[in-house]
DNA sequence: GAGTTTGAAACT
DNA sequence: CAGTTTCAAACTC
């Protein structure tokens, strides 16, 4: 995209690139506020560079410099594969390839954390530690990553706390790294010598159309091996799809940016930011040190970065684990608009990690897995998992919205966020086993959105997270935000984190030079045969296509993956071992080449790559319930250019709409539309009566109101269990999970990239950054992000109390739900948003986690409605349940989700203004306007499922032509 | 698992 | 830009 030349030189290109590569780190904020913090001043990667420039370096190809760097990052990136690095490292692993695609894949898939565009917020909460995670790609900030650090309780400011924290709690610890390190290192060497071979062929096929004849040209021996091979048995086989990373991951990438050294330096500052903040001890730091070493010994070697990364992973297996992911994970140039840095870690003792995703990149977020060892901590309290998230804490939040610019979330992180819940990151924290339970189901709610698989994805990811979900453990947290890319590509964290068992079932079974991939015909069929190993591989692939994980699988034939056609391809991800592609090129080692590909397809279409599905920013999150499971997007996001259905109706994955969980939009060309997440405008809006609806609203409303004085008895007798207790239609409550799920994720296609600002306030109530919530100034930043803050509060351990005090003091609910909650701080909120609603949504979510299921979140956005009628209405009607049968069917209706938004909108389109807008208004809120309080309103409200959605819609449906009045005003 | 359908991507 | 072909996923049986 950025690359000033066309593809059509891929020589040129990848001098180019390597030349280029190292600038873009020094340029990101990041870098320099990492340099800044760090004793040792980050230094270009540009010895990196050069080294990498003989190799793959993936940075390489990218033509921008700036760009490239980020390109190459952005390019692929798919996490996965957790095992494979430690294989490399261990030096069981023999081949270099494996290597090397695991040095390249952190490399690449940490370079944009440097270049501040990936972001991989690691925070640490736990003082062992267990656990780090960063999240995979998503693109946070720096502003976010700056305000992180300050806000970060425990650490200084001051301290450069976030960058470093998360490198160091990414490292990890194995003492033996180090000399694990040297030996790949060694023979990332000359692997890299035969990888340049190869991506020279590569090239070659690029340029000559990547065509089958040069397959034949490739090195027999470079069969892809993978990342997969495990020798170890108990390491997972090396799933691909992403996996949770130790805190490793992190440092491969900066030292990819950065260059060995710098890394290494600014893990050891970060490790020591970390625990001067945090408290925690962190253990990597001798492992940091070590890869201070190694990263010197690899730079001399002109090792890759991603090999001196490798070297670092390979301390740990967690670390092995990152890099494979790296390898496999391209990150689009894209992604790079947004970083996110870690917010700091938070002081709970579930420590909480923010991760910010970004939905921008296409790059799948990866969860990082601490690495195992660590992991008993399931019992204890801290340790939390990020996945990819963003960060929890208000402040750091920044939310970007994908940018249309952007290459926002790319299908695939989307998709996979979305119906895996993938999109949201998600963190798990030890804190409160109460919310646990809870916890555990949004997760795998939000992982649901492939039934099948998902639960079980889920808990893997979770695993990584942390292995409390798996473990079953109530302490794990929760907190997913959305990405739009968001979903980000979060969302592609928590699928694409595998669980081990399933890794293995995933990997094909070792790599032996046999089942390397061949260019030729053979090596096709030996791709074939590869893949097919493992035969559930495809099989797991969800109906999405994506892998259990999340991970996107291809079953290419004819296109050897280095065409839109393919979806790994398409979305910037190498193909993985479970793809049952034949003559795949969208390799690691082909780096060069899919890159070439990729700038070629670029050349022709600039935005190909782009997330298919942005955000738009007129529109509010909408709910939309999923046929099978309910899936959320944010309402407002819609595909890039929309559908050409014709016979689907776009009821069906056909549609690249439906597909991504998005409603049609007037850029649809689809016929007869019947998008359950929204139907093209014309068909909306047009086919549904407005009265019809708004009629259903209001009964739905008065439904609820009874239902909410009903809840409301119960807050006080015992809220949660009437959440929990409430049954749901199944659907509903999928809808319910996925809508917080969706909320989480919307709340971060809300915040708009541009508010970045606003986006870190919600954060700051999140329970990772409680403390934070205090700060008035957060709340009104952070306006959009109000609601997932709440819904992570429900995870949080911090209970609903603290919760419900910040958020929902200005909750209008009524004084029961203080009596319960006890709201002390509410007049923040309530003077900020007049966050009436949201309090109660709060009030809900603080009681329990339970709640959450019971609201379905599509309804917040409609809850422009002032809060004081919600309030009315709770308390003047007293109806117990009715509601929740109710909402379903609201929420069911195909109309209802656009109705919030589109009803009104002259436009048809939706009016719900973005998070930006709620965020500027929330700021502003404080002096209340309506406007801003009812903005408030509809997020928080999505966020508490407490609220009855028939509520939130009533609202909506009285509101909504207000609301897009006051949208257009505020416009 | 094979075959069909579908719509995007690629091509003309 | 429109039409056609190619492709691979989604779907059906």
């Amino acid at each position: 995209m950025d690359s000033p030349e066309p593809s059509s030189k891929i020589t040129a290109t990848i001098n180019n690139t390597l030349s280029s590569d190292p600038v873009p780190a020094q340029d990101s904020p990041v870098f320099n506020y990492i340099s800044n913090l760090s004793p040792i001043q980050p230094v270009k990667g540009a010895p990196i560079v050069q080294d990498f420039s003989g190799l793959n370096s993936p940075p390489l190809l990218l033509t921008s410099p700036r760009i490239n760097t980020h390109s190459r990052s952005s390019l692929l990136k798919r996490s996965q594969f957790p095992k494979l690095s430690t294989e490399v490292f261990s030096g069981r692993n023999e081949d270099y390839n494996n290597a090397i695609t695991d040095s390249d894949g952190t490399g690449v898939f940490f370079s944009p954390l440097r270049s501040g565009l990936s972001p991989f917020v690691q925070k640490v909460s736990d003082n062992n530690i267990s656990v780090h995670e960063q999240s995979g790609t998503p693109i946070r900030c720096v502003d976010e990553f700056l305000v992180d650090v300050s806000n970060s309780e425990s650490g200084n400011p001051s301290n450069s706390n976030n960058t470093s924290p998360k490198v160091s709690d990414s490292i990890p610890q194995s003492p033996n790294s180090a000399e694990d390190s040297k030996v790949s290192v060694v023979n990332i060497a000359s692997k890299d010598e035969r990888k340049d071979e190869i991506q020279e062929d590569a090239a070659r096929v690029v340029v000559e159309q990547a065509e089958e004849d040069n397959k034949g040209k490739f090195p027999s021996n470079q069969k892809y091996t993978g990342v997969y091979s495990t020798s170890d048995p108990d390491l997972p086989s090396p799933g691909f799809c992403t996996k949770i990373v130790p805190g490793l991951a992190a440092h491969s990438s900066l030292h990819y940016h950065y260059g060995d050294q710098q890394m290494a330096q600014l893990s050891t500052a970060g490790h020591t930011m970390l625990d001067e903040a945090s408290n925690i001890p962190i253990k990597s730091l001798g492992t940091a040190h070590d890869c201070r070493d190694d990263s010197v010994k690899i730079s001399t070697m002109s090792i890759a970065p991603d090999e001196g990364i490798v070297q670092h992973d390979s301390q740990t297996k967690a670390s092995q684990h990152q890099s494979g992911i790296s390898r496999r994970c391209l990150q689009f140039e894209d992604a790079q608009q947004k970083m996110a840095p870690a917010s700091s870690s938070s002081q709970n003792a579930s420590g909480i990690v923010s991760c910010s995703i970004q939905p921008v990149s296409p790059a799948v977020i990866e969860v990082v897995e601490p690495v195992s060892s660590n992991r008993s901590s399931i019992a204890s309290n801290k340790q939390l998992t990020q996945l990819v998230s963003s960060s929890v804490n208000s402040e750091s939040l920044n939310v970007k919205v994908s940018k249309p610019s952007g290459i926002g979330l790319h299908l695939n992180s989307i998709v996979n966020g979305m119906e895996a819940g993938s999109g949201v990151t998600v963190s798990v924290k030890s804190t409160q086993r109460g919310n646990l339970s809870i916890r555990g189901k949004k997760l795998t709610s939000m992982m649901s959105c492939h039934p099948s698989k998902n639960l079980k994805n889920c808990l893997i990811s979770s695993n990584v997270v942390g292995s409390n979900l798996t473990s079953g453990d109530n302490d794990g947290k929760h907190e997913s935000y959305g990405s739009d890319a968001e979903s980000v590509a979060a969302s592609l964290s928590l699928n694409n984190a595998k669980p081990l068992n399933d890794s293995v079932l995933l990997k094909p079974t070792e790599h032996t030079p046999s089942n390397k991939r061949k260019f030729n015909s053979e090596h096709i069929d030996s791709n074939m045969d590869y893949n097919q190993s493992s035969p559930q591989k495809k099989r797991q692939k969800t109906s999405d296509g994506n892998d259990g994980d999340g991970c996107k699988r291809c079953n290419c034939k004819k296109t050897k993956c280095l065409k839109l056609y393919c979806d790994c391809f398409a979305a910037g991800v190498y193909c993985v071992d479970s793809c049952t592609c034949q003559g795949c090129f969208n390799r690691p080692e082909y780096e060069d080449t899919v890159l070439d590909v990729r700038q070629q397809i670029q050349s022709r279409n600039p935005l190909a790559f782009a997330p298919k599905i942005v955000q738009h920013s007129t529109s509010s999150p909408a709910i939309i319930l999923g046929e099978g499971g309910a899936s959320f997007t944010p309402s407002s996001a819609r595909h890039k250019r929309g559908c050409n259905c014709k016979k689907s109706m776009c009821l069906k994955k056909y549609c690249e709409c439906y597909q991504a969980n998005v409603g049609c939009s007037s850029g649809c060309r689809c016929e007869g539309c019947k998008n359950v997440f929204g139907p093209k405008e014309e068909y909306g809006i047009d086919l549904v009566n407005k009265h019809s609806i708004t009629e259903r609203l209001e009964r739905s409303v008065e439904e609820e109101v009874e239902m909410v004085t009903a809840t409301s008895g119960l807050l006080q007798s015992g809220p949660i269990n009437q959440c929990n207790s409430t049954p749901l239609t199944p659907s509903f409550r999928r809808s319910n999970v996925d809508a917080s799920k969706s909320w989480f994720t919307s709340g971060r296609y809300l915040s708009s990239p541009d508010s970045g600002q606003a986006n870190t306030a919600p954060y700051g109530l999140s329970p990772g950054s409680p403390r934070n919530s205090n700060n008035h100034d957060i709340h009104q930043e952070t306006t959009g992000d109000m609601l997932d803050l709440v819904t992570f509060d429900h995870e949080l351990n911090y209970g609903n109390a603290k919760l419900a005090n910040e958020i929902s003091p200005g909750f209008h609910v009524s004084g029961n739900m203080d009596d319960i909650l006890a709201l002390p701080k509410s007049q923040d909120w309530a003077s900020n948003s007049g966050g009436q609603l949201i309090p109660q949504t709060v009030h809900f979510q603080s009681t329990d986690p339970l709640i959450w299921h019971n609201s379905p979140m599509t309804h917040m956005t409609q809850f422009d409605g002032s809060g004081m009628n919600t309030l009315e209405l709770l308390d003047s009607d007293k109806k117990p349940y009715v509601m929740e049968d109710d909402t379903p069917a609201i929420l069911k209706d195909s109309s209802i989700p656009q109705i919030g938004v589109k009803v009104n909108s002259p436009n048809k389109k939706r009016v719900s203004p973005p998070y930006r807008h709620l965020n500027e208004i929330g700021s502003s809120s404080s002096g209340g306007g309506l406007k801003t309080g009812r903005k408030f309103i509809l997020r928080a409200v999505p966020s508490f499922p407490p609220l009855s959605p028939c509520i939130q819609s009533k609202y909506v449906a009285a509101h909504s032509t207000n609301n897009s009045e006051k949208d257009s005003s505020r416009k």
